[in-house]
DNA sequence: CTCAGCTTGTCAATCGATTGCATAATATGC
DNA sequence: GCATATTATGCAATCGATTGACAAGCTGAG
C-alpha cells in the first residue's frame, strides 16, 4: 500500500522534488525546460506516480474541493444543478479537478450545520447551497466568514448572498411560446401563491408572452393558497367553465398539473386530446 | 480569512499543541486530564478552532474519505445506495466523520478511469462501486491495488470484488406477502428475462413465497426477451385471458410495469381496480 | 527515604507537496 | 570580450496536525 512519493520519485530521475513539481502542476511549468519537463512527465506516468492532494491542500490552502449542499437527492431539480456543477468543474483540463463535496440536508437545520461544519473543517474552497431556508441564515452567514457562500435554486431574505436562482419569468414565456407553436390559440394557467416570487415571475412571464403571440388567455380566477395537487385538482372545474374553452393549461409546478391530471381523469377527459398540459 | 490554528490556540491556552490535538481526538482522549480536557474542548468550542482535517489527513495518512461511484444520479436506485452509504458513516458520533464524495460516471470508461484517479489523488480510504460494467475491470483493479474497492448492485465477473448485491428473491417474497395482505387470491408475473440472475431470483422468491400464502399463481406464457415496456405491453393480453384471471400482477421491473400499464390505459382499464400492479 | 509505576504533559520528527530565494548556466547586448 | 538578462534548477522553510519518546510530578510499597 506505500506509495511512491515526489521524493523518491526525483531521486529515481536524478532531479530536485521542487522541479518535479513544477513540471507536473498547470501553472507553474513554463519555468522548467521543455526537454525535463516531458522527460518528468513521461517517467511519472510510467512509474505510476500520483501527487497527494491532501499534502499539496495543505501546502497551498486550498483545497481544489467545493460543498454541495442539497435539500433531498431524489429531486430530479437538484440533480440537474449538481451535474452542472459537474460539467463546469471538469472543463478545466489541469490534473487537480476541483472536486464537489455533495452532501444532502432534508431540510433539517441540524444536518445543514453539521454538514457546513465539515466543509469547513474540511477546507473547502467554496460551498454552494441550494437548500437555504431562513432558518439556515445564521449557519450560512458564519460559513460565509471562512469561504465564500453562494446560494442557488432557494434565496433567503435574512442575509444577502450571491445567488443564482431560476428565470421564473423566462420560463413562463417558454411554455407560452410552446403552446403558440402547437397552434393553442385559447389557453390559461393554474397559478401557484402569488404570495412566492417565484409564481409572480411564472405568470406575468407567461401572460405576456401570451399577449406577443395574439393568445387569449383565460382567467380561471382560482388562485391556489398552496401549490399542491389538491389545489390543481379544484382548478379543473373553473377550467372547464371558461368560454372559451382554453385547449392548453399551464400549471404553475409539478404537483399543480399532477392535481388537473387526477381530476381530468376522473372526469373521464384525456390529455394532451381534450386539454394540453405543462406543468 | 486567517484561520485560527492549533498552535495558536495552545500559546493561548498556555498549553502544548499535541495536547491539545489529544484532548480533541477520540480515541487519544483518555491521555489528557480530565479537567485540562473538558476545558481544552469548551474553549476550543468558544474560540471557534476547527481542526484542519488536510492537515490530519496528509500527517495519518487517512482522509477520512471514501469515493463512490454511481452511474446515474437521477435513478432512484442509486440514490437510495448513496443515502445508506450517508447514514452509516453519520452514526459514528466523532468529530471527523468520513465524508463519502459521490460522482456520476454516466457508464462512459473514460469518466470512471479519470474520476477513479481523482479519488486515489485524493487519498480516499476505499472506494465503492455501484457502477461496474465489464469494461471498468482493469481500472478497478488497479485502484485495488492501492486502497479497499468493494461493488455494490452490480458485480462484475471479469474479475472478484468483494460486494454486496441486491437479494432479488427475498424482493419477489416481499411482493408476493404485499398481494397477500391486500387479500389477493389469484396473481402473476411479468417475468423479465431468465437469462439475468437477478430476474430469475425475482420470480423464484415470488413462486415460493406464492405457495406459502397460498396464493394461485397464473402463468403468462410470456418471457420477456428484454426488460422493456414493450414487452410489458404485449404481457397483458395474455395476462387477461388467463382464466381464472388474476387480480394483481408483479412486472419484474419499472419499465415491464409501465408497459402493462400503458396497454392497460389503451384497453381502457385502471389500476388499481382493474388490477393491482407492483413495478 | 527510595524506587517502581502511573498520570499528565512537552518536545520534536513527520506526513508530501509547494514556493520564495539563491545560484548556476546560458543567452543577449554593446 | 565583458556585463547584464534570462532561463533552469536546487535549497530549505512551510502548511497544521499527529504521535513516539521522554520528563516531571505524584502515589504508595518496602
Amino acid at each position: 500500500m506505500k506509495r511512491l512519493n515526489m521524493q523518491e520519485l526525483a531521486k529515481k530521475l536524478g532531479v530536485d522534488r521542487s522541479t518535479i513539481s513544477r513540471a507536473l502542476s498547470e501553472d507553474k511549468a513554463h519555468l522548467v525546460g521543455r526537454e525535463t519537463r516531458e522527460r518528468i512527465r513521461a517517467e511519472a506516468l510510467a512509474a505510476g506516480y500520483r501527487r497527494d492532494l491532501t499534502a499539496a491542500a495543505l501546502r497551498r490552502g486550498r483545497s481544489h474541493t467545493i460543498g454541495v449542499l442539497a435539500p433531498d437527492l431524489v429531486n430530479e431539480t437538484f440533480i440537474n444543478v449538481i451535474r452542472t456543477i459537474f460539467d463546469r468543474f471538469e472543463l478545466g483540463v489541469g490534473a487537480p479537478h476541483t472536486t464537489p463535496l455533495i452532501a444532502e440536508t432534508l431540510d433539517s437545520r441540524d444536518t445543514t450545520r453539521r454538514l457546513l461544519d465539515t466543509f469547513l473543517s474540511r477546507r473547502v474552497d467554496a460551498i454552494i447551497s441550494l437548500t437555504s431556508t431562513e432558518d439556515d441564515a445564521e449557519a450560512l452567514l458564519a460559513a460565509a466568514k471562512e469561504v465564500p457562500v453562494v446560494l442557488a435554486i432557494r434565496s433567503i431574505t435574512r442575509a444577502t448572498f450571491s445567488s443564482s436562482l431560476c428565470d421564473d419569468r423566462r420560463g413562463g414565456e417558454i411554455v407560452a411560446t410552446h403552446f403558440a407553436e402547437r397552434g393553442h390559440n385559447v389557453v390559461c394557467q393554474v397559478q401557484g401563491p402569488p404570495a412566492a416570487a417565484t409564481f409572480r415571475s411564472r405568470a406575468s412571464g407567461f401572460s405576456d408572452m401570451c399577449k406577443a403571440h395574439g393568445m387569449r388567455e383565460m382567467p380561471t380566477g382560482v388562485f391556489a393558497e398552496r401549490a399542491t395537487s389538491a389545489a390543481g385538482r379544484r382548478a379543473l372545474d373553473a377550467l372547464l367553465a371558461a368560454d372559451p374553452r382554453p385547449t392548453a393549461v399551464f400549471a404553475h409546478n409539478d404537483a399543480l398539473a399532477l392535481g388537473v391530471i387526477e381530476a381530468m381523469r376522473h372526469a373521464g377527459l384525456s390529455y394532451p386530446e381534450d386539454l394540453a398540459i405543462v406543468g
